[in-house]
DNA sequence: CACACAATCGGACCGAAGTCCGTTTAGTAC
DNA sequence: GTACTAAACGGACTTCGGTCCGATTGTGTG
């Protein structure tokens, strides 16, 4: 590999090529920018491509799918967030008591849908919300709450549970079929997350479970 | 239309022409037996179509789409689930105190998709799931108990967030994914359930819903 | 600068859902 | 039995997500 006069290579990472990242970036500009103008329902992958001046095949070279490709035009304002849960102040961040953590914690996903509602839907799709990395952050940001306030419950579980409240699909069918203002949605997540981490009376799980 | 010998036509329904209802069972019958044999996921309606011996035009026709496909195979086992629940024995059925019919509810569901999760995950695929009329059934049960449980709660977006932790999509990633046995996922249920029905500290949600 | 090679490119191609429309047929009236 | 019509039929067609592979190009080397 070298002899004893060159600088030693030290698992000299290749680095992508200067046309891959040129490409990437022009794919996610004109995603972005197609998303917005006319819905994410509305554009088609060769669409994108076409605008981005690429073929179709980088498209799905860079980003494996359309839901990664939606995932990826979201990761700016998603990591945003996510830095906000974890460094920023109270009751979003560190400080707060975790009830109130939580609760902001989902008032903030309810923010994020309101304003990227079909695009998260598109990020969402077949199953790609399970396998996401937010999906992982927020999944573990909530159980260590829930651990954190009542330490005998089943906080994964849970979280999981409670998580499900808060897809895009739930919200566009709760907003635009059903017609429930935001601020509802909010206040039935408060009332949701408020009576799961109130004190409870002694046993009630074990005492109703005798219906299975 | 008629003159005064002929028998008064009264709003003649016209029924289901003989080919149309026979090519319906067909259908039903091939998609039940390939959805069974291969899974929901390694069937296409052309296929679907094929072994009923008929056009996939009238596949469409018929069904719509091969999520309402998806439902009308199911409606059977589902029309059963539904009328155990509105006439059935306690503590499913009507009898039992609300808290308890609905953990039973909802480990009835979770039984359900422990025999059919890959079917009725393609009877919700693209938001299939809020437009079906189980869907529409479970709401109104599961609103029904929640309000008789608690009046003053708001019963219609609780009942649409416990719903949203019985979905397909859910389920499937917490058991294959996450390795989650049945039997943890019902004790979840009857945590959850439990905790949203006990009695409230008066005012909780109020004092947290301050983050807003 | 010429070369080599690996990474990248791009568009032809594929399978599947869903649509369209010319053709066929069940039911009815005579 | 014949004629008529509304309904149903069926398969060609369109669109779209995703794959494949031969052509192209960036980059390090001598």
């Amino acid at each position: 590999m070298s002899n004893g006069f060159e600088l030693p290579v030290i698992a000299e990472e290749p680095g992508p090529r200067a046309d891959a990242s040129r490409n990437r970036a022009r794919i996610l500009e004109a995603a972005a920018r197609l998303f917005a103008e006319r819905g994410p329902d509305c554009v088609s992958m060769d669409c994108i491509a076409e605008a981005a001046g690429v073929g179709k095949g980088t498209v799905f070279r860079r980003f494996g799918s359309r839901a990664a490709l939606a995932q990826a035009v979201l990761s700016e304002s998603e990591s945003e967030f996510q830095e906000t849960i974890i460094r920023g102040a109270a009751p979003l961040g560190p400080g707060a008591p975790p009830c109130e953590r939580l609760i902001a914690f989902g008032e903030g996903v309810l923010d994020h849908l309101d304003s990227h509602a079909a695009l998260i839907a598109a990020a969402e799709l077949g199953g790609a919300r399970f396998s996401s990395a937010p999906y992982g952050v927020y999944r573990a940001h909530v159980a260590l709450l829930l651990a954190e306030a009542d330490p005998g419950c089943d906080a994964e579980a849970l979280a999981e549970m409670l998580l499900a409240t808060l897809t895009a699909d739930l919200f566009i069918h709760m907003r635009a079929l059903r017609e429930i203002p935001l601020e509802r949605l909010k206040a039935g997540w408060r009332e949701l997350v408020s009576r799961v981490l109130a004190e409870q009376p002694a046993g009630i799980a074990e005492a109703a479970g005798a219906s299975a």
